[in-house]
DNA sequence: TATGGTTGCCTTACGTCGTAAGGCGGTCGG
DNA sequence: CCGACCGCCTTACGACGTAAGGCAACCATA
């Protein structure tokens, strides 16, 4: 252990660290797909090889992604809920899960990392914990904190985890064969198909596309929020 | 087409429906992970290649298992929304879900394999019609059900889309290295380890673990139904 | 009954992946 | 000066999905 640091070799010389910066930038730039140990590998001028003195092989590379990912979160949350320090519960949380948006939407491919590890990554406990605080502060009990930690599930990490992802996740856009597909069974679709044309005459208010997933998501959690507080008893 | 039915021979000769039938019992039995172009042909006594006459490649396999679970769903939704005519909306949508639910449980491996699926599988279309329509007679808006869609997210179809699955989903039970790492740091989360103490005494009603799903999953239910009946106006 | 096309399955092979095992050259303590 | 060690590379194996083509049994027809 500590390597001699005077940097007089040419070649830096490959780290956990490095490795690990390399792949989130790897996959940002082209997907979790992209990420092979012989592209990680060629991406800091090393054979596949050599990854495996600094990583335990490709699951603990995911692994190290993934830690990655939830001590980004954890940065941006700490950063916003300092500057709460009075507001009610239902504020903390918003601004929390907010802000736990922010770096997925940086990182699209983060929720599907997520949803992939076996294991908890082990930062995420003390984030749950500083969630089971702001509800516990906000007077409710340890039973309906638990409920509400499931009822939030993902929503709490700032992804909708939505079972089909319109256009991201590394996918190209498929919306127009989706589209054209749709429109073909439209006569048997009266509901569905009245419905998106209503909603696209109404959207002159803030969205983005048909279906702006920021709007969804703060409308779900305020249905969660205002349930929650009946549910306080 | 329409090759002789007469099954003289000794080996049945192969179809798209055998193919998506073995699979679905290959993984039901082993998990996703275990369904492979060659092992689902040694299966069916048959090579991998010979497939190929019968699948479009391995995607193809996949979006066919996708649209057999949805299948199954429409069958199951059918047969519970049929005895419920004159029910309100929150009852219909209720039984719809658990219906759905109960398909899922019947197949772990589905809630993954939907999520992997880069397209939306068509029969879902269909369903989601349903549900809209179910909503509108119940009241809403479509821009309300359409909100409405994206809150229920996973629910809709059955399952609570847990970021991180405590047992399931093909992975061997390592609840015990996560109980044992947990108690390590217990000391820095005082307050999930208190929820967590508090839930585990409270256990005397109908929960099947420390954290049962069903239990869960309809509260969440009951939570967004209640805010979306106060977001009708 | 002979025939030619079609259908259904198999054989072989390629390029990809993760990774086990061991080699080789530089740096450093004695 | 010299041996140990550390970091990286080389080689190789057994998966995987699948492209390309071969062969044998079937069918309707003559």
């Amino acid at each position: 252990m500590g390597a001699g640091l005077g940097a007089r070799k040419p070649r830096e010389p490959l780290s956990r660290e490095r490795a690990l910066a390399a792949a989130i930038a790897l996959v940002d730039a082209e997907g979790l797909a992209a990420l092979t140990m012989r592209r990680l590998a060629a991406e800091l001028g090393v054979e596949a090889m050599s990854l495996y003195h600094h990583l335990p092989g490709k699951q603990g590379l995911l692994d190290g992604l993934a830690e990655a990912v939830i001590a980004e979160i954890h940065a941006a949350v700490a950063a916003v809920d300092s500057t709460l320090e009075g507001a009610d519960w239902r504020n903390r949380l918003r601004q929390r899960f907010l802000a736990a948006r922010a770096v997925m939407l940086r990182h699209p491919w983060a929720p599907a990392l997520l949803g992939s590890r076996p294991t908890i990554p082990t930062g995420l406990y003390t984030y749950y914990d500083g969630i089971i605080a702001t509800l516990r502060d906000g007077g409710f009990s340890y039973r309906i904190a638990h409920r509400a930690l499931h009822a939030f599930g993902s929503l709490a990490l700032g992804f909708a985890q939505e079972v089909f992802r319109p256009a991201s996740a590394g996918g190209q856009t498929d919306v127009e064969a989706a589209e054209e597909e749709l429109a073909a069974m439209a006569a048997q679709l009266p509901h569905l198909t009245a419905m998106v044309a209503a909603e696209v005459h109404a959207a002159e208010d803030p969205t983005l596309g048909w279906c702006d997933s920021q709007v969804e998501f703060e409308f779900t959690l305020d249905l969660l929020f205002d349930g929650l507080d009946q549910a306080r008893d």
